[in-house]
RNA sequence: GCGCCGGUCGUAUAGCGGCAAUUACAGGAGACUGUAAAUCUCCCGACCGUUGGUCUACGCUGGUUCGAGUCCAGCCCGGCGCA
Protein backbone atom coordinates (compact mmCIF):
# COMPACT_ATOMS: atom_id res chain seq x y z
CA UNK A 1 0.00 0.00 0.00
CA UNK A 2 0.86 3.58 -0.33
CA UNK A 3 3.17 5.63 2.44
CA UNK A 4 1.06 6.10 5.43
CA UNK A 5 -1.79 3.37 4.85
CA UNK A 6 -2.03 0.30 6.12
CA UNK A 7 -5.22 -2.31 6.67
CA UNK A 8 -5.23 -4.93 9.81
CA UNK A 9 -7.73 -7.14 9.95
CA UNK A 10 -8.30 -8.06 13.52
CA UNK A 11 -10.82 -10.52 13.98
CA UNK A 12 -12.73 -12.30 11.03
CA UNK A 13 -16.79 -14.00 11.57
CA UNK A 14 -16.54 -17.10 11.17
CA UNK A 15 -17.92 -19.05 8.08
CA UNK A 16 -18.58 -15.92 6.73
CA UNK A 17 -16.20 -13.42 4.66
CA UNK A 18 -17.11 -10.10 7.28
CA UNK A 19 -14.31 -8.89 9.17
CA UNK A 20 -13.21 -5.98 11.77
CA UNK A 21 -10.33 -4.23 11.28
CA UNK A 22 -8.23 -0.90 11.57
CA UNK A 23 -7.31 0.88 8.11
CA UNK A 24 -5.07 3.40 8.87
CA UNK A 25 -4.73 6.63 6.60
CA UNK A 26 -2.25 10.03 6.74
CA UNK A 27 -5.32 11.54 8.59
CA UNK A 28 -5.96 8.86 11.23
CA UNK A 29 -7.49 5.41 11.87
CA UNK A 30 -10.60 4.15 10.87
CA UNK A 31 -11.82 1.22 12.93
CA UNK A 32 -13.88 -0.90 10.31
CA UNK A 33 -16.33 -1.62 9.25
CA UNK A 34 -17.23 1.90 9.11
CA UNK A 35 -20.20 3.65 7.91
CA UNK A 36 -18.57 6.64 6.08
CA UNK A 37 -20.55 9.96 6.19
CA UNK A 38 -21.27 11.72 2.51
CA UNK A 39 -19.75 14.97 2.47
CA UNK A 40 -20.55 15.42 -1.57
CA UNK A 41 -19.84 19.30 -1.72
CA UNK A 42 -17.06 19.33 1.21
CA UNK A 43 -20.06 19.87 3.93
CA UNK A 44 -21.92 16.97 5.97
CA UNK A 45 -24.87 18.86 5.02
CA UNK A 46 -26.63 20.47 7.98
CA UNK A 47 -23.39 20.24 10.14
CA UNK A 48 -20.43 21.74 11.18
CA UNK A 49 -17.33 19.04 11.39
CA UNK A 50 -17.52 19.47 15.38
CA UNK A 51 -20.89 17.96 15.02
CA UNK A 52 -20.20 15.73 12.60
CA UNK A 53 -17.35 14.50 15.01
CA UNK A 54 -20.02 14.04 17.96
CA UNK A 55 -22.04 11.35 16.07
CA UNK A 56 -18.76 9.19 16.13
CA UNK A 57 -18.17 9.82 12.30
CA UNK A 58 -14.63 8.85 11.83
CA UNK A 59 -14.16 9.31 7.84
CA UNK A 60 -15.89 11.78 5.55
CA UNK A 61 -16.70 10.90 1.32
CA UNK A 62 -16.65 14.41 -0.81
CA UNK A 63 -17.21 14.01 -4.05
CA UNK A 64 -15.02 14.98 -7.55
CA UNK A 65 -17.46 15.67 -10.22
CA UNK A 66 -19.35 18.93 -7.35
CA UNK A 67 -15.95 19.96 -5.92
CA UNK A 68 -14.38 20.06 -9.88
CA UNK A 69 -17.87 21.90 -10.80
CA UNK A 70 -17.81 24.14 -7.43
CA UNK A 71 -15.81 25.81 -6.32
CA UNK A 72 -13.27 24.32 -8.68
CA UNK A 73 -10.32 21.68 -7.63
CA UNK A 74 -7.61 24.32 -7.79
CA UNK A 75 -9.32 26.40 -5.09
CA UNK A 76 -9.90 23.21 -2.75
CA UNK A 77 -6.39 22.13 -3.40
CA UNK A 78 -5.72 25.98 -2.41
CA UNK A 79 -7.76 26.01 0.56
CA UNK A 80 -5.16 22.61 1.40
CA UNK A 81 -6.95 19.76 0.15
CA UNK A 82 -10.90 18.89 1.21
CA UNK A 83 -10.27 17.76 4.79
CA UNK A 84 -8.28 20.86 5.59
CA UNK A 85 -10.98 23.17 3.30
CA UNK A 86 -13.52 22.01 5.11
CA UNK A 87 -12.39 22.38 8.72
CA UNK A 88 -12.22 18.11 9.07
CA UNK A 89 -9.29 16.86 10.19
CA UNK A 90 -9.86 13.09 9.97
CA UNK A 91 -9.33 11.06 6.96
CA UNK A 92 -11.38 11.74 3.88
CA UNK A 93 -12.21 10.07 0.49
CA UNK A 94 -13.50 11.23 -2.68
CA UNK A 95 -15.48 9.49 -5.27
CA UNK A 96 -14.68 9.63 -8.74
CA UNK A 97 -17.41 11.32 -10.30
CA UNK A 98 -18.74 8.01 -11.74
CA UNK A 99 -21.98 7.66 -10.20
CA UNK A 100 -22.91 10.97 -11.47
CA UNK A 101 -22.45 9.45 -15.08
CA UNK A 102 -25.33 7.75 -14.00
CA UNK A 103 -27.32 10.13 -11.86
CA UNK A 104 -27.23 12.52 -14.61
CA UNK A 105 -27.70 10.20 -17.50
CA UNK A 106 -29.73 7.23 -17.06
CA UNK A 107 -31.80 8.10 -14.09
CA UNK A 108 -31.85 12.04 -15.02
CA UNK A 109 -34.83 13.54 -13.85
CA UNK A 110 -36.38 10.11 -13.14
CA UNK A 111 -35.28 10.12 -9.19
CA UNK A 112 -34.30 6.37 -10.24
CA UNK A 113 -32.62 4.41 -7.21
CA UNK A 114 -29.74 2.12 -8.37
CA UNK A 115 -31.32 -0.37 -5.72
CA UNK A 116 -33.90 -1.82 -7.71
CA UNK A 117 -37.06 -4.83 -7.16
CA UNK A 118 -36.18 -8.24 -8.93
CA UNK A 119 -39.37 -8.20 -10.61
CA UNK A 120 -39.10 -4.51 -11.78
CA UNK A 121 -36.00 -4.56 -13.83
CA UNK A 122 -36.49 -6.34 -16.76
CA UNK A 123 -34.23 -5.28 -19.28
CA UNK A 124 -36.54 -2.78 -20.92
CA UNK A 125 -37.78 0.77 -19.25
CA UNK A 126 -37.97 3.71 -20.75
CA UNK A 127 -34.40 5.02 -20.38
CA UNK A 128 -32.00 2.09 -20.53
CA UNK A 129 -29.44 2.71 -23.71
CA UNK A 130 -30.99 2.12 -26.92
CA UNK A 131 -27.61 0.64 -28.27
CA UNK A 132 -23.92 0.01 -27.10
CA UNK A 133 -22.55 2.61 -29.15
CA UNK A 134 -25.03 5.89 -28.13
CA UNK A 135 -24.60 5.00 -24.56
CA UNK A 136 -27.12 6.75 -22.57
CA UNK A 137 -29.99 8.97 -24.08
CA UNK A 138 -29.29 12.25 -25.63
CA UNK A 139 -31.83 14.38 -23.67
CA UNK A 140 -29.74 13.61 -20.22
CA UNK A 141 -26.65 15.24 -19.35
CA UNK A 142 -23.94 13.03 -20.33
CA UNK A 143 -22.35 11.57 -23.21
CA UNK A 144 -20.38 8.27 -22.52
CA UNK A 145 -17.90 7.16 -24.97
CA UNK A 146 -15.19 4.42 -24.28
CA UNK A 147 -12.80 7.94 -23.92
CA UNK A 148 -14.39 8.95 -21.46
CA UNK A 149 -17.86 11.45 -20.41
CA UNK A 150 -19.13 14.39 -21.94
CA UNK A 151 -21.29 16.30 -19.94
CA UNK A 152 -22.95 19.27 -19.15
CA UNK A 153 -23.39 21.33 -15.76
CA UNK A 154 -26.62 20.47 -14.31
CA UNK A 155 -26.15 24.16 -12.51
CA UNK A 156 -25.48 26.57 -15.57
CA UNK A 157 -25.68 23.94 -18.57
CA UNK A 158 -21.50 24.58 -19.38
CA UNK A 159 -19.77 21.51 -21.13
CA UNK A 160 -17.27 19.56 -19.22
CA UNK A 161 -15.31 16.13 -19.80
CA UNK A 162 -13.79 13.63 -17.57
CA UNK A 163 -11.86 10.92 -18.65
CA UNK A 164 -10.00 8.27 -16.01
CA UNK A 165 -6.82 10.47 -16.43
CA UNK A 166 -8.29 13.54 -15.73
CA UNK A 167 -10.59 12.48 -12.50
CA UNK A 168 -7.61 10.92 -11.09
CA UNK A 169 -6.01 14.21 -11.64
CA UNK A 170 -8.58 16.17 -9.84
CA UNK A 171 -8.66 13.57 -6.80
CA UNK A 172 -4.93 14.50 -6.57
CA UNK A 173 -5.96 18.44 -6.12
CA UNK A 174 -8.69 17.98 -4.17
CA UNK A 175 -6.50 15.67 -1.84
CA UNK A 176 -8.19 13.07 -0.04
CA UNK A 177 -6.43 10.15 1.75
CA UNK A 178 -8.73 7.64 -0.75
CA UNK A 179 -9.26 8.17 -4.26
CA UNK A 180 -11.56 6.03 -6.41
CA UNK A 181 -11.07 4.90 -9.98
CA UNK A 182 -13.17 6.71 -12.39
CA UNK A 183 -15.93 3.74 -13.18
CA UNK A 184 -19.03 3.68 -15.27
CA UNK A 185 -22.00 3.02 -12.91
CA UNK A 186 -24.68 1.16 -15.62
CA UNK A 187 -28.26 1.97 -15.01
CA UNK A 188 -29.99 -0.93 -12.98
CA UNK A 189 -32.43 -1.74 -16.20
CA UNK A 190 -29.82 -2.10 -18.33
CA UNK A 191 -29.29 -5.12 -20.60
CA UNK A 192 -27.35 -7.33 -19.88
CA UNK A 193 -25.38 -6.86 -23.21
CA UNK A 194 -24.70 -3.15 -21.92
CA UNK A 195 -24.13 -4.35 -18.41
CA UNK A 196 -20.88 -6.32 -19.87
CA UNK A 197 -19.91 -3.69 -21.89
CA UNK A 198 -20.09 -0.91 -19.38
CA UNK A 199 -17.64 -3.42 -17.27
CA UNK A 200 -15.20 -3.47 -20.00
CA UNK A 201 -14.88 0.04 -20.06
CA UNK A 202 -14.55 0.37 -16.41
CA UNK A 203 -12.07 -2.01 -16.45
CA UNK A 204 -10.14 -0.23 -18.92
CA UNK A 205 -10.71 2.88 -17.15
CA UNK A 206 -9.96 1.41 -14.15
CA UNK A 207 -5.70 0.45 -15.34
CA UNK A 208 -5.87 4.56 -16.86
CA UNK A 209 -6.86 5.70 -13.23
CA UNK A 210 -3.78 3.67 -11.56
CA UNK A 211 -1.52 4.42 -14.80
CA UNK A 212 -2.20 8.10 -14.18
CA UNK A 213 -2.18 7.87 -10.33
CA UNK A 214 1.21 6.36 -10.54
CA UNK A 215 2.55 9.09 -12.81
CA UNK A 216 1.25 11.56 -10.57
CA UNK A 217 1.92 10.22 -7.71
CA UNK A 218 5.71 9.79 -8.90
CA UNK A 219 5.55 13.53 -10.18
CA UNK A 220 4.95 14.56 -7.47
CA UNK A 221 7.35 12.74 -5.26
CA UNK A 222 10.16 14.33 -7.60
CA UNK A 223 8.84 17.67 -5.64
CA UNK A 224 8.97 16.62 -1.97
CA UNK A 225 5.49 17.36 -1.67
CA UNK A 226 4.89 14.34 0.42
CA UNK A 227 1.32 13.40 -1.29
CA UNK A 228 0.47 10.07 -0.68
CA UNK A 229 -3.37 9.06 -1.54
CA UNK A 230 -4.18 5.45 -1.68
CA UNK A 231 -6.26 4.66 -4.86
CA UNK A 232 -9.88 2.02 -4.66
CA UNK A 233 -10.28 0.69 -8.11
CA UNK A 234 -14.12 -0.06 -8.20
CA UNK A 235 -15.82 -4.05 -8.97
CA UNK A 236 -18.91 -3.54 -11.29
CA UNK A 237 -21.08 -6.28 -13.07
CA UNK A 238 -24.57 -5.25 -12.00
CA UNK A 239 -26.95 -7.72 -10.65
CA UNK A 240 -25.20 -10.88 -13.00
CA UNK A 241 -22.97 -13.57 -11.03
CA UNK A 242 -20.33 -13.81 -13.99
CA UNK A 243 -19.89 -10.55 -14.39
CA UNK A 244 -19.10 -9.91 -10.96
CA UNK A 245 -16.85 -12.22 -10.59
CA UNK A 246 -15.01 -11.04 -13.42
CA UNK A 247 -15.10 -7.69 -12.19
CA UNK A 248 -13.57 -8.56 -8.93
CA UNK A 249 -11.01 -10.97 -10.85
CA UNK A 250 -10.00 -8.04 -13.45
CA UNK A 251 -9.95 -5.61 -11.21
CA UNK A 252 -8.49 -7.50 -7.88
CA UNK A 253 -5.19 -8.79 -10.58
CA UNK A 254 -3.88 -4.78 -10.20
CA UNK A 255 -2.47 -3.25 -8.03
CA UNK A 256 -4.32 -0.58 -6.24
CA UNK A 257 -4.17 -0.11 -2.42
CA UNK A 258 -8.23 -1.38 -1.75
CA UNK A 259 -11.40 -1.69 -3.75
CA UNK A 260 -14.61 -0.47 -4.10
CA UNK A 261 -17.88 -2.45 -5.06
CA UNK A 262 -20.13 -0.11 -7.11
CA UNK A 263 -23.24 -0.34 -9.26
CA UNK A 264 -26.93 -1.96 -8.96
CA UNK A 265 -28.15 -4.92 -6.95
CA UNK A 266 -31.54 -6.62 -6.62
CA UNK A 267 -33.17 -5.12 -3.53
CA UNK A 268 -32.68 -7.08 -0.70
CA UNK A 269 -30.25 -9.29 -2.28
CA UNK A 270 -27.37 -7.08 -2.20
CA UNK A 271 -25.24 -9.58 -0.04
CA UNK A 272 -25.09 -11.69 -2.48
CA UNK A 273 -23.80 -10.15 -5.28
CA UNK A 274 -21.18 -8.53 -2.78
CA UNK A 275 -20.02 -11.99 -1.19
CA UNK A 276 -19.36 -12.76 -4.93
CA UNK A 277 -17.14 -10.41 -5.23
CA UNK A 278 -15.63 -10.64 -1.99
CA UNK A 279 -14.38 -14.11 -2.27
CA UNK A 280 -12.43 -13.35 -5.54
CA UNK A 281 -11.10 -9.83 -3.98
CA UNK A 282 -7.69 -10.42 -1.99
CA UNK A 283 -8.56 -10.61 1.88
CA UNK A 284 -5.66 -8.48 3.04
CA UNK A 285 -7.03 -5.10 1.14
CA UNK A 286 -10.06 -2.85 2.01
CA UNK A 287 -13.42 -2.88 0.11
CA UNK A 288 -15.66 0.21 0.19
CA UNK A 289 -19.08 -0.89 -0.50
CA UNK A 290 -20.40 2.21 -2.59
CA UNK A 291 -23.13 3.83 -1.89
CA UNK A 292 -25.08 1.61 -0.05
CA UNK A 293 -26.95 2.04 3.34
CA UNK A 294 -30.18 0.33 4.05
CA UNK A 295 -30.33 -0.99 7.37
CA UNK A 296 -30.51 -4.62 6.36
CA UNK A 297 -28.15 -4.04 3.71
CA UNK A 298 -25.81 -2.64 6.00
CA UNK A 299 -25.91 -6.30 8.49
CA UNK A 300 -25.26 -8.35 4.98
CA UNK A 301 -22.70 -5.65 3.19
CA UNK A 302 -20.28 -6.26 7.30
CA UNK A 303 -21.28 -10.15 7.07
CA UNK A 304 -20.24 -10.60 3.32
CA UNK A 305 -17.02 -8.54 4.31
CA UNK A 306 -17.24 -5.35 3.15
CA UNK A 307 -14.77 -2.83 5.38
CA UNK A 308 -16.54 0.31 4.88
CA UNK A 309 -19.74 2.07 3.02
CA UNK A 310 -21.39 5.04 2.56
CA UNK A 311 -24.83 6.29 1.97
CA UNK A 312 -26.78 9.54 1.22
CA UNK A 313 -29.65 7.95 3.59
CA UNK A 314 -29.34 9.24 6.94
CA UNK A 315 -28.61 12.39 5.87
CA UNK A 316 -31.07 12.83 3.23
CA UNK A 317 -33.71 11.45 5.09
CA UNK A 318 -32.83 13.75 7.96
CA UNK A 319 -33.74 16.68 5.84
CA UNK A 320 -36.95 15.00 5.48
CA UNK A 321 -38.27 14.76 8.35
CA UNK A 322 -37.40 10.87 8.20
CA UNK A 323 -35.95 9.45 11.43
CA UNK A 324 -34.61 6.49 12.38
CA UNK A 325 -35.21 4.72 15.98
CA UNK A 326 -34.48 0.79 17.32
CA UNK A 327 -37.64 0.40 15.88
CA UNK A 328 -37.68 0.84 12.54
CA UNK A 329 -38.18 4.65 10.80
CA UNK A 330 -40.80 7.27 11.52
CA UNK A 331 -42.00 10.06 9.91
CA UNK A 332 -41.86 12.81 12.89
CA UNK A 333 -44.17 15.14 10.79
CA UNK A 334 -46.99 12.59 11.61
CA UNK A 335 -49.66 13.74 13.62
CA UNK A 336 -49.04 11.30 15.85
CA UNK A 337 -45.38 12.87 17.21
CA UNK A 338 -47.13 16.66 17.60
CA UNK A 339 -47.94 16.21 21.28
CA UNK A 340 -45.42 13.16 21.66
CA UNK A 341 -42.67 14.39 24.74
CA UNK A 342 -40.33 11.61 24.76
CA UNK A 343 -37.32 11.24 23.02
CA UNK A 344 -36.91 10.18 19.60
CA UNK A 345 -34.76 6.88 20.21
CA UNK A 346 -35.05 6.38 24.38
CA UNK A 347 -32.20 4.07 23.55
CA UNK A 348 -29.87 6.39 21.47
CA UNK A 349 -27.11 8.55 23.02
CA UNK A 350 -27.20 11.41 20.65
CA UNK A 351 -27.22 15.10 21.24
CA UNK A 352 -30.64 15.32 19.70
CA UNK A 353 -32.14 12.31 21.45
CA UNK A 354 -30.47 13.47 24.93
CA UNK A 355 -32.00 16.77 24.54
CA UNK A 356 -35.10 17.17 22.73
CA UNK A 357 -38.73 15.52 22.21
CA UNK A 358 -40.20 14.74 19.26
CA UNK A 359 -42.87 16.99 20.12
CA UNK A 360 -40.33 19.70 19.68
CA UNK A 361 -38.92 18.50 16.60
CA UNK A 362 -42.16 17.81 15.07
CA UNK A 363 -42.27 21.42 15.86
CA UNK A 364 -39.44 22.16 14.35
CA UNK A 365 -40.33 20.68 10.85
CA UNK A 366 -43.49 21.69 10.68
CA UNK A 367 -41.96 25.57 10.76
CA UNK A 368 -39.43 24.63 8.61
CA UNK A 369 -36.70 25.85 10.80
CA UNK A 370 -33.05 25.29 10.05
CA UNK A 371 -32.28 23.63 13.60
CA UNK A 372 -34.59 20.54 12.38
CA UNK A 373 -32.18 20.00 9.61
CA UNK A 374 -29.17 19.79 12.26
CA UNK A 375 -30.82 17.74 14.85
CA UNK A 376 -32.17 15.14 12.70
CA UNK A 377 -28.88 14.64 10.82
CA UNK A 378 -26.64 14.39 13.73
CA UNK A 379 -29.37 11.54 15.04
CA UNK A 380 -29.25 10.03 11.62
CA UNK A 381 -26.01 10.22 11.04
CA UNK A 382 -25.27 8.71 15.10
CA UNK A 383 -27.93 5.67 14.72
CA UNK A 384 -25.76 4.72 11.21
CA UNK A 385 -22.60 5.11 13.20
CA UNK A 386 -23.38 3.45 16.00
CA UNK A 387 -24.92 0.69 14.19
CA UNK A 388 -21.94 -0.49 12.39
CA UNK A 389 -19.77 0.04 15.41
CA UNK A 390 -22.02 -1.98 17.33
CA UNK A 391 -21.23 -4.92 14.46
CA UNK A 392 -17.75 -3.91 14.97
CA UNK A 393 -18.05 -4.78 18.38
CA UNK A 394 -19.90 -7.72 17.81
CA UNK A 395 -17.45 -9.04 15.30
CA UNK A 396 -14.82 -8.28 18.14
CA UNK A 397 -16.80 -10.68 20.64
CA UNK A 398 -17.47 -13.20 18.42
CA UNK A 399 -21.54 -12.25 18.28
CA UNK A 400 -21.99 -11.16 15.11
CA UNK A 401 -24.89 -13.34 13.54
CA UNK A 402 -26.24 -12.65 17.09
CA UNK A 403 -26.20 -9.27 17.25
CA UNK A 404 -27.91 -8.93 13.73
CA UNK A 405 -30.69 -11.12 14.32
CA UNK A 406 -31.72 -9.78 17.40
CA UNK A 407 -31.01 -5.83 15.58
CA UNK A 408 -33.34 -6.83 12.88
CA UNK A 409 -35.73 -8.81 14.34
CA UNK A 410 -36.63 -5.43 16.99
CA UNK A 411 -36.23 -3.35 13.87
CA UNK A 412 -38.89 -2.80 11.31
CA UNK A 413 -41.59 -2.89 14.05
CA UNK A 414 -42.62 1.17 14.15
C1' G B 1 -81.06 57.01 5.07
C1' C B 2 -78.86 57.07 -0.02
C1' G B 3 -74.83 55.36 -3.34
C1' C B 4 -71.05 52.04 -4.72
C1' C B 5 -68.18 47.45 -3.86
C1' G B 6 -68.07 42.72 -1.82
C1' G B 7 -69.73 37.83 0.78
C1' U B 8 -66.74 30.70 -2.85
C1' C B 9 -63.92 24.06 0.39
C1' G B 10 -59.52 25.72 7.54
C1' U B 11 -57.25 30.61 5.53
C1' A B 12 -56.24 33.59 1.21
C1' U B 13 -57.58 33.59 -3.82
C1' A B 14 -59.79 32.11 -9.18
C1' G B 15 -64.39 31.73 -11.47
C1' C B 16 -68.49 36.36 -15.59
C1' G B 17 -74.64 30.38 -17.91
C1' G B 18 -72.81 23.59 -18.36
C1' C B 19 -67.47 22.14 -12.33
C1' A B 20 -67.47 19.30 -6.58
C1' A B 21 -65.43 24.35 -8.68
C1' U B 22 -58.57 27.43 -9.89
C1' U B 23 -54.17 28.42 -7.31
C1' A B 24 -51.30 28.99 -2.83
C1' C B 25 -50.76 28.00 2.16
C1' A B 26 -52.36 25.01 6.11
C1' G B 27 -53.77 19.76 6.96
C1' G B 28 -53.15 14.02 6.03
C1' A B 29 -49.90 10.10 4.12
C1' G B 30 -45.82 8.09 1.43
C1' A B 31 -40.96 7.97 -0.94
C1' C B 32 -35.74 8.78 -0.56
C1' U B 33 -29.32 3.64 -1.03
C1' G B 34 -21.36 6.41 -4.23
C1' U B 35 -26.75 13.88 -2.91
C1' A B 36 -29.23 18.29 -9.60
C1' A B 37 -32.59 16.37 -2.95
C1' A B 38 -34.10 21.91 3.57
C1' U B 39 -36.58 17.52 -2.14
C1' C B 40 -40.37 14.74 -4.67
C1' U B 41 -45.28 12.11 -5.10
C1' C B 42 -50.28 11.30 -3.70
C1' C B 43 -54.87 12.74 -0.86
C1' C B 44 -57.70 16.81 1.07
C1' G B 45 -67.06 18.31 0.81
C1' A B 46 -69.72 13.66 2.53
C1' C B 47 -71.00 8.68 1.52
C1' C B 48 -70.38 4.09 -1.60
C1' G B 49 -65.96 -0.97 -3.31
C1' U B 50 -61.71 1.50 -7.52
C1' U B 51 -62.62 3.20 -13.26
C1' G B 52 -66.98 5.19 -11.47
C1' G B 53 -71.52 6.33 -8.79
C1' U B 54 -74.84 8.87 -5.21
C1' C B 55 -75.80 13.02 -2.27
C1' U B 56 -74.91 17.96 -0.19
C1' A B 57 -72.60 22.53 -1.63
C1' C B 58 -70.41 28.92 -3.48
C1' G B 59 -74.37 34.56 2.83
C1' C B 60 -80.14 33.63 2.96
C1' U B 61 -84.99 33.29 0.24
C1' G B 62 -87.34 33.28 -4.12
C1' G B 63 -87.21 33.82 -9.57
C1' U B 64 -85.43 33.47 -14.98
C1' U B 65 -83.29 29.13 -17.71
C1' C B 66 -82.99 22.47 -20.31
C1' G B 67 -79.11 24.08 -16.91
C1' A B 68 -77.07 29.30 -11.88
C1' G B 69 -71.10 30.85 -7.43
C1' U B 70 -72.10 32.77 -12.31
C1' C B 71 -78.35 36.53 -14.59
C1' C B 72 -82.77 39.06 -11.74
C1' A B 73 -85.47 40.55 -7.08
C1' G B 74 -85.79 40.95 -1.87
C1' C B 75 -83.39 40.17 2.66
C1' C B 76 -78.96 39.54 6.00
C1' C B 77 -73.80 40.74 6.89
C1' G B 78 -69.02 43.55 5.86
C1' G B 79 -66.09 47.71 3.65
C1' C B 80 -65.86 52.52 1.52
C1' G B 81 -68.24 57.27 0.14
C1' C B 82 -72.15 60.99 0.84
C1' A B 83 -75.57 62.71 4.35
Amino acid sequence: MQDGFSFKIEKKISHHLGRAGVLRTPHGEIETPAFVSVGTKATVKALTPEQLKSTGAQVVLANTFHLYLEPGEKTVQRGGGVGKFMGWNGPTMTDSGGFQVFSLGAAFGLRQSKIVNKTHHPASRTRHPSSIEEGIRSETLVKIDDDGVSFRSPYNGSQHRFTPERSIEIQHALGADIIFAFDECAPPDALKEYQRHAMARTHRWAERSLQNHKDLSAYSHELARKKSQALFGIVQGGRHEDLRKESARVIGGWEFDGFGIGGSFDKGDMGTAVRWVNEILSEEKPRHLLGIGGVPDLFSAVENGCDTFDCVAPTREARTGSLYTRKGRINITNARFRKDFSPLDKECECYTCKNFTRAYLAHLFRSRELLAYSLASIHNLSFFIMLVKNMRQAILDGKFVKFKEEFLHQYAQV
